[in-house]
RNA sequence: GGAGGGGUGCCUGAGUGGUUAAAAGGGAUGGGCUGUAAACCCAUUGGCUAUGCCUACGUUGGUUCGAAUCCAACUCCCUCCA
């Protein structure tokens, strides 16, 4: 088992973040031997990352805790260009300020898994737009394009996968893998970066970077890519009821963030606790061993420290409480998400689908009422299946909240004010 | 620049003049079964001041009693040729 000689590369590999890796025998001799710098590139296309992220997060957070330097990479630069990998069709194009835009919320998301600072360990941030900006395009055709070969380059998954669909790749996409292969030698002159890490996705613009660095360097680099993660019944991971799992807070409460996890599949509940907890490994192997309904406490586990990880120890826990008594108690906890309306408005009775649709609970009106029709909406657990039913401060609870559920899982308060 | 093909609902994708708010599948949501799981079964899936009205098949006009379906212009994309 442990025939690995760094704490870096024995985690990574024990606890299933390894897919492929340039030279696996020589990283993990480079890392038991000195501490290495590792970067991980994120695009900002969204104003926060998503769980689909996470498991490169959680890379750079194991790398940071076995004594190594993690840098974030941020894409303020690739992202001008728009990475095809793994994509059907091109990306629109987003402007200058919603990179900056976005970039801001993903800062403020990695705070919370890495410690950045000065310190050997400490991480760094940059952004490839710092030089990619810069750059001027002849000498950089003579200095880098000489040496990528354009056949190469179309038996890049990313590029092949478009040509044989017959999907347009334009030339701006197609520049992707030299500008993310050059960064890595940029890294890797800069701050002596010697291992970029990623999504399996990524491994083909991984290897035209390690093969830059030696090239024109004769720099000894080193690739390492995850595994894409999948549900265990197939579907891609990271999707709820309001669309992607967010990291930030004000993107996805706290609340629905333990949901999410609490949600696991059975199948998925070990893998999991391997790649987005830190709890020791045979703790993972105890719950991961249970069967049937018991599992449900690994669930709540799992849910617990993934939560305290992203958003703290404190708000996980209120999640927990919130969840154990909506769910396991049937009382009305007051910290679901809550919504105020005004007293005037209940007085005379509001039509409930208004109700439903002002605490965010359905779209329209009309999807409200066919909510309602078919039996899938509640006042104060109650079900209610009458279209046109109102709602009146007669409905207020002894806690001064009337509790609406859009089926078993979604609940929102709504008070009088 | 030339020739051809194509743009349909969240996505894929049928539909070539009328009961088409638009087949089918996927996804999503709700219900059932359960354990706040998976699988499976059922239902729903444009909007509204709602037995009616409005908006919708790339855009704008036109033909027609009637158009996603026919015509014209425009626009975007794909393939081949130069």
């Amino acid at each position: 088992m442990s025939t690995y000689k760094s704490d870096f590369v024995r985690t990574l590999v024990e606890r299933g973040f390894m897919h492929q890796c340039t030279d696996l025998e020589a990283l993990d001799e480079l890392a038991a031997r000195q501490q290495i710098t590792a970067y991980i590139g994120y695009d900002c296309t969204a104003p926060s990352l998503h769980v689909g992220s996470l498991v490169q997060i959680m890379m750079q957070r194991h790398l940071q805790k076995t004594g190594h330097r993690p840098i974030v990479l941020m894409g303020g630069g690739t992202t001008k260009v728009g990475d095809p990998s793994g994509k059907d069709a091109s990306r629109k194009l987003l402007s200058d300020d919603d990179i900056n835009d976005n970039m801001t919320g993903i800062r403020e998301v990695f705070s919370r898994f890495v410690s950045f600072g000065d310190g050997a360990t400490d991480a760094v941030m940059v952004n490839n737009d710092d030089w990619l900006s810069e750059l001027a395009y002849i000498p950089f055709l003579r200095d880098m394009g000489r040496h990528f070969s354009i056949n190469r380059m179309l038996s890049f998954e990313s590029v092949k996968l478009r040509l044989e669909r017959e999907q347009p790749l334009s030339f701006l996409e197609f520049n992707y893998m030299i500008l993310q292969a050059y960064d890595f030698l940029e890294l890797n002159r800069r701050h002596d970066c010697v291992l970029q890490m990623g999504g399996s996705d990524q491994w083909g613009n991984i290897v035209n970077g390690v093969e830059l660095g030696r090239r024109v360097d004769s720099a000894a680099l080193y690739g390492f890519t995850t595994p894409l993660i999948t549900l265990a019944s197939g579907a891609k991971m990271g999707k709820t009821a309001d669309g992607a799992v967010w990291l930030n807070k004000d993107m996805l409460s706290a609340y629905d963030y333990w949901q999410f996890w609490r949600n696991t599949e059975d199948a998925d509940v070990g893998r999991f606790l391997r790649l987005f907890t830190e709890l020791p490994l045979d703790e993972i192997a105890r719950l991961d061993k249970l069967e049937g309904a018991e599992i449900n406490a690994a669930k709540i586990i799992l849910a617990g420290e993934a939560t305290t990880l992203c958003h703290g120890a404190e708000a996980a826990k209120a999640a927990e409480n919130t969840a154990r008594q909506t769910f396991a108690e049937g009382r009305v906890a007051t910290d679901l998400p809550t919504v105020e309306v005004k007293e005037g408005d209940l007085k005379s009775g509001a039509a409930l689908y208004e109700l439903m649709v002002l605490a965010g609970l359905c779209k329209s009106n009309g999807e409200a009422r066919r909510l309602i029709k078919a039996g899938g909406a509640r006042v104060n657990d109650a079900q209610i299946s009458e279209e046109m039913a109102k709602v009146t401060l007669d409905e207020v609870t002894a806690e001064g909240v009337i509790k609406l559920s859009a089926g078993k899982k979604r609940h929102v308060l709504v008070r009088p004010a």
